[in-house]
DNA sequence: ACAATAACGGATAAAATTGTCCTTAATTAT
DNA sequence: ATAATTAAGGACAATTTTATCCGTTATTGT
């Protein structure tokens, strides 16, 4: 479904919800290792998202990644690292499918397309948090 | 959602459940033909697809692929090529997610797979073959 | 029997994705 | 100021996926 930098990308936005309440900044080490990924791959992940402007980061001792102030859904996650592909492509892969000009599979999964757009438009990452505060939802193994 | 492989052997497959009836048998050129995808890859993918058991073929002058007799879903034709992952693993990759130990997307997701898994599960080829046989869906482009 | 045809299967290549390493730039605390 | 810290960014490596090539095997029609 999401590419695995994709699904870092949701593990990372949603441990610094979860953890912006308690401290300022959290650091790559601190992130690599609460969503258990390798931390340089990490690092290329965080600085996509700080681009996508999902992130602010600062440099330096005490530096390290913030959310930034604004509610933000997992669509704007996964489109910052996938792209539109999956919220938007033909599930065949045909550039001209569309309503007026369906594939074979097209009015079977435009109903699954929408649902799923549904979810990620409609969460906000401020939806997953508590559950991981909390302690009864984990982020790695 | 479905790596090209896949999107290439469900179009295959809708493909030789619409013309079954017109012809006995379709080679691999037909086959890449009809849904412009490149040959040699094409070629792989039938092989994949017969030792599924979901194509059977013949060698020889006259020799090409046919789908077996017997309905098939799209799950059967998504998994022999996929694998279960898309069908069963979490969203955000984590081995050990489940209902009673759900990672912090799992709620908003579970809906979202049994949607899918219903869909692969419940539609055959059949389903999908009349519009191609029509002329009014496609299978390329 | 023989030549032509078409799938099979192994090896290889290209491209994309995932992952690592190392230097640089910015910031902080001493 | 200086040293320590941390993100930024470029280059490179490994792996996976996608794609190609070519010789082999089975089958058919002549």
């Amino acid at each position: 479904m999401f590419s695995k930098a994709c699904e870092y990308a949701l593990k990372i936005m949603i441990y610094l919800c979860s953890v912006e309440e308690k401290a300022k900044l959290a650091g790559l080490k601190d992130i690599a290792g609460a969503i258990d990924s390798p931390e340089a791959f990490t690092a290329k992940i965080l600085q996509q998202l700080v681009r996508a402007n999902l992130l602010d980061s600062l440099r330096g001792p005490s530096g390290g990644f913030r959310v930034v102030q604004r509610p933000i859904t997992l669509q704007e996650v996964v489109v910052a690292i996938d792209g539109e592909r999956l919220v938007s492509s033909c599930v065949l892969g045909l550039k001209e499918c569309s309503g007026d000009h369906p594939c074979p599979a097209h009015d079977k999964f435009v109903a699954i397309r929408d649902h799923l757009n549904g979810v990620l438009s409609t969460t906000y990452l401020s939806d997953l948090k508590g559950g991981v505060i909390d302690g009864n939802r984990f982020l790695k193994i």
